[in-house]
Parts: C-alpha cells; sequence; structure tokens
DNA sequence: TGTTGGACGTGCAGCGTTGTACAACTAAGT
DNA sequence: ACTTAGTTGTACAACGCTGCACGTCCAACA
C-alpha cells in the first residue's frame, strides 16, 4: 500500500514563477482570454515550452471550464462496425482541439461505465447502441452533452440522435434475395436488451416479406452474440425438411459464421443458401467470404454524432435527428440466378 | 457560444446537509477512514443512496487521492486481436473496484493521447505496441504507473512489461510449414514505427528457415496496414517464376487478404500455398478460411498487464517482465501434407 | 494640467474532493 | 470527582485550475 513516489507534474504556477508573471496571466493565456499583451504572451509561452507545462484536466473540469475530452462509448470490441463508427468520429475530430476516449461496456454496466466519464468532466458522449431507456437517457442530457447512434425512439428532445434508417436495411435485404430467385427467407437476429435497432430491421424484413406474398415464409429467430448459439442456430435453419434457401443476417460475423455452417454442412452458397449480412465491415470483401451486406455507413454516423456533439457543446439546444440511408453491397453470397 | 444550463452534479456537501453531518463526515465515509461509528455511516449510506450521490473523479484526482479508474491505450481498432487482450483486461477487473477507459491512437498521437489520459489522473496505463521510446516511457512511468503489452527491449526497470515469445511464433510457424511439406516459405509483415515485436517474429522466422537449410528461401515482404498494399504484396508472392508455397502473415487479417488473393488467382489453399496466420483471432475458425494460427493468448495478456498494473498501483517498485507462450493452431490452410 | 477611458495584470473566490490536525465526548481507572 | 486514553466527529488547508472584480498604468483629449 506504500504510495510510490512520483514526479510531480508542472503547474500553471510553476510556469508563471519561470516567466515572473501571476498565475493568473498564465491561465489568461491559456484561455486565450481578453487582455494580454503579445508580450506576455510570448514570455509564457516560451516558459510553457521550456518546461513542458500541459494543463490538467482534472482540475479544468472541477473549475468549470472544458476539457476538451469526448467520450465515446459502445457496447463491445469485437464488432468490426464499431471500429468503422470510431474512425467517423476520430476523422472529424481530426481538425479541431477535442480528444476523444473510449468506453466499453462489457462487465461494467453501462451506467457505471457513463457514470464514471461523466464524473471525469468529460465535455460530451457519444453512445452507441445503447441499453438505458429514454428516460435514463433524458436525465442524463441534462448533466452533459449527449448524441446517441441507434436509439430510435421517437421523439426525443433532450439529446441528438443519429440512425440507420434500419427498416430499409431488412427491405433491401429482402428485395435482393426475391429479385435473385430466393423464397424461403429466414432472418437471424440479436437477442437483444436494446430493442429498437434490431427491432427495425425485423420490421423491414416482414414487411418486405408481406409485399412479396412470402409471409408465411417469414421466420426470425434471435440469439445472444455468443458463437455456440449462433452456430446452433444456423445450422437449425439450414436443416431439416424446412430448410431455408436464403438468411439475412443481423450483423457480418453472423453471416460469416452461416457461411462457415453452410460450408461444414455441404450446402454450396449461394446455389442451395443465399446469405446477406448487415454493415459490410472489411471482412465481406474476401474472396473466401464474398458476402452481400448491407452498408450503413458507420464512418458516417461517427461524423455526424460528432458534429451534432460538438454544436451542442457549443451551445446548441434544439434536438437534432440525423437518418443515413443504407445501401446494399452485392456480392457473390446472394448471386443466385447469376450462377451459371 | 452560450452555454446551456446544466443541472448541477450531487456533491458531498449535498450529502452532508441531507444527512445533517460535517462534510467531512462524508468524506470519511467514502473513503472507509478510520473513526466512523456504525450509525454514523449508515446515516450517510441512506442520504447517499437518496440523492444518487456519486464522487467525482476530478475532484478526486486533483487532491491526490486514487480514481480507480485505468487506461488502455492501443494503436488500432481494426485489429480483433486487441478485443481479446480488453477482454482479459476487463475480466481482471471485473471483481475489483477499478472501471477502465480505453484510447485509440489513430489520428491522435500516442503522446498526446496518453498526455490527456495522465492528466486526467487516471490511476494506471496500459500501452500497447507503443512506438515511443523506452526513454520517453521511462519518464512517462515517473508520472503514473506502467504496464506495456509488446514492448520487448531489454531490461527497463521504470515499468512492467508483458509480452509473448514472438521469436517463438515465427519459428513455429516455420517448423508447422516445414513438416507439412512446403519449403519456399516466405513471411508478410509489417512496416512499423514499432519495431520490436515484428522484429522478434521475423528473426524467429530467419532462425528457424536457417535451421532447415532454407536459407537461401527467407524473403520478408513488409507493408504498412493498408489492404490495398497487403494485397499488392500478396499478388506478388504468389505469382511469377519465384512464386511461394507457403506464407507466413504477421497478423490474422494479413493472412485471411493473402487467402483471398490466392482464391482470385486460382491457387489451392493449402495445395499450392499454404498460409499461417498470427493471433488465432475469431475468423480463423470459420470454416471457409480455416487458417492456421498462432495462439499468443491475448485474454492471458491482458489478464496479467492488469495484474502486474494494479499491484504497481498499489506499491509495488520493482519491475516485472512477463513473458507469454505461443502455441500453433492448426487447421486446413497448412495441411499440404494431411491433404488426399 | 487634469480627466477619461482603454489596455493589461493581479488578486481572489470558488470548484469537490482528500487527509491531517484537532475538538468534543465517553468510559474506565484512580 | 479527576485524570487518562480512546473513540468519534469537525475544521480546514491543500490540490490546479477558471473567470470575475479590481487596480494600475499610460495615452489621448479637453
Amino acid at each position: 500500500m506504500a504510495k510510490a513516489p512520483r514526479e510531480k507534474n508542472v503547474t500553471i504556477h510553476d510556469v508563471a514563477k519561470d516567466a515572473g508573471v501571476s498565475f493568473s496571466a498564465v491561465s489568461k493565456v491559456m484561455r486565450n482570454a481578453y487582455g494580454v499583451s503579445d508580450a506576455l504572451r510570448e514570455k509564457v509561452n516560451v516558459s510553457i515550452a521550456k518546461l513542458g507545462y500541459t494543463p490538467s484536466m482534472s482540475a479544468r473540469g472541477i473549475s468549470g471550464g472544458r476539457t476538451f475530452v469526448i467520450g465515446v462509448v459502445f457496447p463491445d470490441m469485437r464488432n468490426p462496425f464499431f471500429a468503422d463508427i470510431l474512425a467517423g468520429v476520430s476523422s472529424a475530430l481530426e481538425r479541431t482541439t477535442y480528444q476523444m476516449v473510449q468506453g466499453i461496456v462489457q462487465h461494467s454496466s453501462e451506467a457505471a461505465l457513463v457514470q464514471s466519464m461523466t464524473s471525469m468532466q468529460l465535455d460530451g458522449l457519444i453512445i452507441v447502441g445503447s441499453v438505458s431507456t429514454s428516460q435514463a437517457l433524458s436525465a442524463l442530457a441534462a448533466r452533459i452533452p449527449l448524441v446517441l447512434i441507434g436509439h430510435h425512439l421517437p421523439e426525443v428532445s433532450a439529446f441528438d440522435t443519429v440512425n440507420n434508417d434500419d427498416a430499409e436495411s431488412g427491405r433491401l435485404a429482402v428485395r435482393h434475395f426475391v429479385e435473385n430467385g430466393y423464397r424461403k427467407i429466414a432472418m437471424l437476429s440479436l437477442d437483444s436488451p436494446n430493442g429498437t435497432v434490431i427491432q427495425r430491421r425485423e420490421e423491414g424484413y416482414i414487411e418486405a416479406m408481406k409485399a412479396a406474398d412470402l409471409g408465411k415464409n417469414i421466420e426470425i429467430v434471435r440469439t445472444p452474440q455468443n458463437l455456440r448459439e449462433i452456430q446452433g442456430a444456423a445450422q437449425r435453419l439450414l436443416s431439416g425438411p424446412n430448410r431455408k434457401d436464403a438468411i439475412f443476417c443481423w450483423t457480418d460475423y453472423v453471416a460469416l459464421e452461416t457461411l462457415s455452417v453452410a460450408g461444414i454442412g455441404g450446402l454450396a452458397v449461394p446455389g442451395d443458401v443465399g446469405v446477406i449480412g448487415h454493415d459490410n465491415t472489411m471482412y465481406c470483401a474476401f474472396d473466401q467470404n464474398s458476402l452481400t451486406s448491407i452498408d450503413q455507413s458507420g464512418e458516417q454516423l461517427g461524423l455526424q454524432a460528432t458534429r451534432l456533439l460538438v454544436e451542442r457543446i457549443e451551445g446548441r439546444q434544439k434536438a437534432e435527428h440525423f437518418l443515413v440511408h443504407p445501401r446494399l453491397v452485392a456480392r457473390r453470397s446472394s448471386a443466385l440466378s447469376q450462377k451459371a
């Protein structure tokens, strides 16, 4: 328990002493405040550079100033889709003074993580795929600027949202399958506490199935995010007398697992079964997968969310809701009709 | 620029007023300090629960206490290997009071990110695949408890390290190829500013090639982390008169790309070319990849790093260095000899 | 020469904690 | 009743900043 002796950080006082000015003057320079002569600024900057001073975020935060750090919270780090979102956030932040830190909800609860981040006085938060209620999120939004990615609930006004049109995703998949001659189209969906995103995708699937007069073929199987369970579900859909000839998967790695199960079971893709994934992550394009997938442009989502968040930090009050339109990227895994 | 009116957070003072005690008393309860009666503790806890009080990390940090938050910094979020490390960290933290936040070096420099995290008064830092010099890291370690994953430089004493035996990885790959009848074995490596990890892997490869009397076949191609360049490099290795019959890739997605290039080029795996990846990430097991890979157990690395970091935070001074031994997981992509 | 006002620096009161010094009270020993 | 020691709670000075209220100086103008 003995505390190791740590080097003291350089503070604003050290800089002030070195430059021979008051510490408030240094603070003014740091904040680009009014009433600083060029001479003073220069002196202070020299000392800052000499001593390698960097301001303490904690102190900034506690005394009401900006920390210029935003947080991005997401549920899982295995899905490469989140990397796309982060790339968008990252590039939106590139020309600003903001830094970003991430929080991944794994064992810890979303609430606890968000609590930690809030109490670190971050300037704003982007939460991806939140499992909290609108009510809890509104309460949170009263304490910190907030943007949600993947939160479809009707007309929240305390925070902004950025969404893919997930119903359209479902419709796109079904229509593409139908155009390519598939009929017994199932959906492999997610058993999730955060309903809305996946639910919309299911609704789009159902709607398009009915529109194509395939209502009797509708089958949705929900599994948790667990390879074993996904595998089992895919196996069931691809065997027995009621075998499906096409599967729309809620995210790419489920689709890749489905390809794997089909291969092991001796089924040809796309001949015996078509597969469509979601998110168009980098693995789709590999020749051994050649997976048709629906692109919701994670990068766009991240970019827009960041734009909205920064606006909000700068003072915007009125909520904005941004919708991204998905597009289907066709590859071999759904190309029944083109098949020789 | 108008600042939105935000709800004030509940502070230790609010709790004190509600419970009818001094604010110091509340602080004592929070810190489990000596000299608190059960009655007092009870009263305070009731008020805390009632008001939903949570301490401010910023204030804690500034006044020298623990924040119970550690940071994990890594270079990239697309490589699923890092998810394995985080899973390890996460599970090591599960039974403790520590929270974790992540920082991903993308556009921002590692130094700037680490600076931000340090100035947020995190209790400790784990850096994965650092590009900083040992010298800079030692300086950093003087300010904050530090553990490095993937930093092979000799005998640093200011911080702990956790490493895979990367030379052994290279040897394992070559030996396995040789045992399976491959001879013209190339290595697809990384063109990286952080040399040490990949360099060791290359050294292991070279050493084993020489030991197998294949020194004249040694060929190492380094590319940046960019699918286009990787693709080009794989294509070159797999065509022309000097075509290789086996490729050891520094990480799995490079190997998956190599499988893809082989497929497009009409080469059979494992018949015409064998492929081995590194990290044994989840995609290896899919039937369409069935990629032999070297498992360095990211989860172990994360687990051990976290253990060491917590020890250091609690006061350990002497450096420790932990080495993990890799193992090869054989799948179809390298099974030349077993081929019918 | 006196006055006004703008430009520039300084002083200081917070911000929400930690942790130490200290006061008040209690119970036991004389 | 009187000291002693232990136990419990309070007061308060940090910590490193922000941002406002002032004080000082100097130039320009009447």
